[in-house]
DNA sequence: ATAATATATGCGGATATGCGCATATTTAAT
DNA sequence: ATTAAATATGCGCATATCCGCATATATTAT
């Protein structure tokens, strides 16, 4: 019961569904989303955190890097069932539309460096 | 996308889940889930009113009672999908279950007739 | 070693949420 | 009309949530 609160409560934050949206598109790293998005670098790992908390996305270091991914394999139950919701029933919506643009721009380059020159990879 | 958020909010919510969990046994009126849950008439009505509000719920009065029912026409598509995914993926938990054992014994008496051995004064 | 990058997190403040209490409203019965 | 029951709601308070800022941590490169 108290797992299912949390779950839900994960799901009731805009900035988290945008989050989840994205990611069902593809993988991303803290410095995609926040990209994605257009949100500041500690809202984007904090919600990051809340979401893989409850169960809907895995991290997977990559170097410097943190790629978080909806999680294929939960460990809850709730997160399985309510990950695949979502995605059946897409939400149209200006917003997430916006962060779908975004994201395809969006380079693995943190905050320090939009804007500047950039290293080759 | 804010409606979905309102959505998930109506979900995130102790209270509210215990409410729905009991509405999908049986109709209930205000005084009824009071009676399941054990909590207070006011607490009731607003979680009640919130979860009508994000298209969850139906009222009908019947004479000075209203009662909420899961609403099997929602105005809003995600209240539909969730409510049968809630449905479909029935929680065991022990406080759920002494809701639905209190809910046998609710009968439809309001607040100030319960357990009180006097009503005037 | 230092420097730079990517991410996580403690702190404080603004806002939102949930509840109890008291009261208002509505309906039914007398 | 009065009375009472059932429900809704305004108010205030306690707690929770969300965010930005600054900083801490981890990793890579020089």
């Amino acid at each position: 019961m108290q797992e299912l609160v949390k779950v839900m409560k994960a799901l009731s934050d805009e900035t988290r569904l945008r989050i989840l949206n994205i990611l069902l598109s593809r993988d991303c790293c803290v410095c995609e989303v926040m990209q994605a998005l257009d949100i500041s670098q500690s809202r984007a790992s904090r919600n990051l955190g809340i979401l893989q908390n409850a169960g809907f996305l895995e991290a997977k270091k990559d170097g410097t890097w943190v790629v978080y991914s909806v999680d294929s394999r939960p460990a809850n139950r709730y997160a399985t069932y309510l990950a695949k919701i979502f995605k059946d029933s897409p939400v149209e919506d200006e917003v997430l539309d916006r962060d779908t643009r975004r994201l395809k721009q969006a380079k693995r380059v943190g905050p320090q460096a939009v804007g500047k020159g950039r290293k080759s990879d």
